[in-house]
DNA sequence: CTGAAAGCGCTAACAA
DNA sequence: TTGTTAGCGCTTTCAG
């Protein structure tokens, strides 16, 4: 706790010049005496002058900060994506602005109406809600918006950035039926509870998962409520080969631990297949089979897409899909 | 993208009164006829009025931002960190602007600049520097910063919130002892690469692991290096019963791994000790013994700090020290 | 090459 | 009860 901050007009004081000439000199400006603009500098340097970043926002309408929303993160995926985000950023010369929703549709509107009051540049957002009203609430925004993974109900109100998860799963269940598995299971369990919330992504994956069992014929189950793992004690394991495909690692993780509860082997018993490849598939007791979630190139991707249209306002909303792939470890 | 954001003094046009009165309206100030503020308020609503926070800081001059700087999110400590953070800050009524160091002191140099360039309030720093000068050009910042976990040195420059370190390894090392492991390692792979950071912590930890291991006279050794995994092929681990206390829970994972490629058993052969206890230690394929680093907690303690040094700023720095405890697991 | 003045959006102080 | 004015720190005219 020091000396106070100096402004131009002190400093324009401190010179006997005037705030234009400071300004000029600061900013490196033609039109300046070379001499003069030396002179400044010392002084500035010596009074420990920093440019005041709110008077320079208000005065240029941007305050070069993006404002980042996502569910929260304790979540892994999250902590990941805002890392390779702020990474990014920092880099285009870009401040972040970090906010959590927690999944409340509530909390995800009055967070975007600060990130706006703070006059953020632009949002990158992991939507929660799905109501119509999102879409219209974010296509009225002065501001450019990216959805990122979750798209937004009704489509086309702002460009999203994620992965073709429907066809992903599809080629990972046809992958599973490949392998000799002729009973299929897909574990989602917030689909049941959290119907009013924005699941675009495992709605999509159930999709993805659905077609390609139903093109091969094989049985197949779905687990979409808390209780899952409780559910895997009544599943009749030898009736068939049985490979359960999981919206997310984490859930396949329990799925793991919960199998070996029950004293069943991984893959030899069942299979199981994840979705994400966090890294801390590492240190699992099982090594993971699982469908690759690019999450730094989603994050740099979406930074790309807003700065355009941050850049260009009449750029249209714009769907962007990444590759992926299955990365084949020990659990199918 | 839509309309143009209405400022108050468009709104003073519109409804044909003046900006004080629009001010007393929006922000329910005394002395304003009720029917003038009703009438104000329904034009703001009506022509989608919001406030900007620029404007209003550049008045006031406060943002309500607090930022918030750590060595990178990859680290699940630090996004668990950041994560609490948050959450405390919005609901006291902060925002977050978040950036890295990647413990790098220069850029963690460059980043408080611009943070305080952006004029946040206050600043909650986890230091990556370990130079004087970084203690002193913290202590000659026109705001108040406190770090988390690594001390700064000199001290005393700012508040520091944290475990104590050092009394916590002692401990876990004594109760190693106890359990009738005769030879200690300590772990703490960066400790010799990177002395010119600040490795408070680990250097706090490696000297509570020396105290207790003097104290009792039993043989110890340090693996302070990147091949520390290598070293382990080298140790006679027949010769003694041997635990090794790891600075953190992933380099106890680590090296949880690495015995298992040895095929030794934990803990029968070996016995090993992390620190934090980590979330995702629930899905590791061994239940590892662990110091709780009380993160939430931390994060917290450390935003209730801040607020109070930005509320007061003739407090004095001040060291806090959180309570933790030993996570009896199968590892040790 | 330099100075003066206006204005970004908001609030606070003072008049009326 | 309402209006007017000045100013937060900076940039951008337009004069000189």
């Amino acid at each position: 706790m020091a000396r106070e901050r100096i402004t131009t007009k002190k400093l324009a004081e401190l010179c006997g010049v005037s705030l234009g000439t400071i300004d000029r000199a600061l900013n490196n400006r033609p039109g300046i005496r070379e001499s003069t603009r030396e002179r400044v500098l010392a002084a500035a340097a010596e009074y420990g002058y920093k440019p005041n970043h709110i008077g320079r926002s208000l005065q240029s309408g941007r305050t070069m900060d993006i404002g980042v929303v996502v569910h929260d993160l304790d979540n892994r995926f999250f902590s990941q994506l805002v890392n390779a985000i702020q990474q990014d950023a920092w880099e285009r010369g870009y401040f972040i602005q970090l906010a959590v929703t927690l999944r409340d549709p509530q909390r995800e509107k009055a967070v975007l109406e600060h990130m706006i009051e703070r006059n953020v540049d632009g949002i990158l957002l992991f939507p929660a809600g799905k109501e119509e009203e999102l879409g219209q609430y974010l296509s009225s925004l002065p501001l450019p918006v990216v959805a990122i993974g979750n798209a937004l109900f009704p489509e086309g109100c702002c460009s999203l950035v994620g992965l073709d998860d429907r066809t992903l799963i599809d080629q990972a269940t046809q992958a599973a039926i490949q392998r000799g598995y002729t009973r299929l299971g897909f574990v989602a369990p917030y689909l049941k509870t959290s119907q009013h919330l924005n699941n675009f992504e495992a709605e999509e994956r159930l999709n993805g998962f659905l077609a390609a069992a139903q093109k091969a014929g094989v049985e197949s189950f779905v687990l979409d409520d808390w209780d899952y793992l409780q559910q895997l004690e009544q599943v009749p394991w030898k009736k068939a080969q049985t490979a359960l495909i999981c919206t997310s690692d984490i859930f396949a993780l329990e799925v793991v631990n919960q199998l070996h509860q029950l004293g069943l082997s991984i893959p030899q018993d069942v299979g199981v297949m994840g979705f994400d490849d966090i890294d801390i598939l590492r240190y699992a007791s099982t090594a993971l089979t699982t469908v690759r979630y690019p999450v730094g190139e989603i994050g740099r991707m979406a930074v790309r897409r807003l700065l355009q249209e941050m850049d260009d306002a009449t750029l249209t909303p714009e769907k962007v899909s990444l590759d992926s792939r299955i990365i084949w470890r020990d659990s199918l």
